[in-house]
DNA sequence: TGTACATCAGTGAACGCGCGTTCACTGATGTAC
DNA sequence: TGTACATCAGTGAACGCGCGTTCACTGATGTAC
């Protein structure tokens, strides 16, 4: 966490210029640690993270994972944050690709489902059940909204497109959408926001079905699943629809 | 399991027509038992469930539990299955309410949100992180299924009301439809049938958020979110929309 | 109705295990003069 | 450039804990005759 206080080193900077051969091995080893509890992770989820069975992996004694990380809950932190950035390092680049909003839309949440897929007990870690007796340090808040900024950052090129139908929009909802708008993308109007939320909520109901198993004997070609419902939640939430996607 | 076949009672009848002292007392501690397990699944989550703290809470020794469950798994699913089958009535006795289908479809989602927001950790359970390292039993499917056959009901009788505005369905999609129509609802156009799947797995990933927690400091007036959110889901599903609801 | 036997719930001790965390320590690596 | 000191990574032993599961046992409850 200050490992550049701890050195001695400027304050205030955001990284040191040249970093000596300790410095060097101490990033090393904390990533050989994140690497190693990441690979138990994914053998037998979360609860059984166990400190000592890294430290055994990594030929350490156990002790000494305490010079890298103060307790077993922060390296659960440390690796919950990693997902967050994986996951959203994976949707910002989907973003990135060409095509018209909705075509985004879907590379962007085929990117996250992929990434699911990929890193189930990683994805259980972040999207699955909390951790029981583990709160997440104000550190994870960043990282996780990173998927759903992509999303916005859709939405408001979207809005700029050609037409787009406006969901309808309830009494009882607009105050709370209004206040929605306001805190994620000022510039839409609130009913594509809200509109925007259900469908980014709704997005991951889709991939958590699939990654924990409640698809099996009722989906089958999930990709094609996948795409099609992927597709209607960028409608849904008012990204431009191409032509060619329609009926 | 088999406690019929153990006090050499009459195997393929139902149940026994008079139970005896010993056969009700058994009857009362399995449940007794369960419902500490609910309760320390509440207070800690199911990774940490122990036979031996359930044991200690009802003043038995450890090894006394082992005459009604042969072991931690089998008391967890038992659990699982309770579960299920809690929410599930919970759905089914929502559907029973009156209204047109869209009424009674937000009725049945509402239902399902209230159940797991009483029972965070029963929804958990079931509907989050697959426990690392338990495979659910053949015992778990029929009571899995309740919630969607509720949902199935729900689109069936749609389909016999005004006409419903069928989703279009795009090449890829359309063999894996048609199976998915042939095996949940033969008389139900496929297009139909694959948009309520995904609207089914869409809802559990709004409640999911709630529970969950990723919808802190993003959505405040759930209630209203939600409801509006499930009403766009039973359309998106082909449910017919009453006129009182649009705009 | 009474007796002999079988069934079953619950006991208590034990086995073997793994865990998170602390602590005094040894050497190696870096820093200041 | 060389030396004295400070910093830090890693060791090994220990503390205290809780877990799932097995096993031989004791009594109480039920059943068959």
């Amino acid at each position: 966490m200050n490992s550049e206080q701890r050195t001695g080193r400027s304050a205030g900077s955001s990284g040191p210029v040249v970093r000596g051969a300790r410095e060097r091995a101490r990033g090393e080893i904390t990533a050989a640690i994140k690497d190693e509890a990441r690979r138990q992770l994914a053998a037998d989820g979360a609860a059984k993270l166990s400190l000592r069975a890294v430290a055994r992996e990594l030929g350490m004694v156990s002790s000494a994972l305490y010079r890298y990380f103060p307790s077993r809950d922060d390296l659960l932190t440390a690796l919950i944050v990693d997902a967050y950035d994986s996951v959203g390092a994976a949707a910002e680049t989907a973003a990135r690709t060409g095509g018209d909003p909705l075509t985004r839309w879907v590379a962007v949440c085929s990117a996250v489902r992929a990434w699911a897929l990929e890193h189930p007990h990683e994805y259980a870690l972040i999207y699955g059940s909390p951790v029981p007796g583990y709160a997440a340090p104000q550190t994870t808040v960043a990282p996780a909204s990173r998927v759903g900024l992509v999303l916005v950052g859709i939405a408001r090129e979207a809005r700029c497109g050609p037409g787009t139908a406006p969901p309808g929009l309830p009494g009882p909802l607009r105050p709370e959408a209004e206040r929605m708008a306001a805190d994620l993308a000022p510039e839409l109007p609130p009913e594509f926001v809200a509109a925007l939320v259900a469908a980014w909520a709704q997005l991951f109901g889709l991939i958590s079905f699939e990654v924990f198993g409640q698809f099996h004997r009722v989906v089958e070609d999930r990709d094609a699943f996948f795409a099609h419902a992927a597709a209607r939640l960028g409608r849904e939430a008012g990204i431009a629809p191409s032509a060619a996607d329609r009926g």
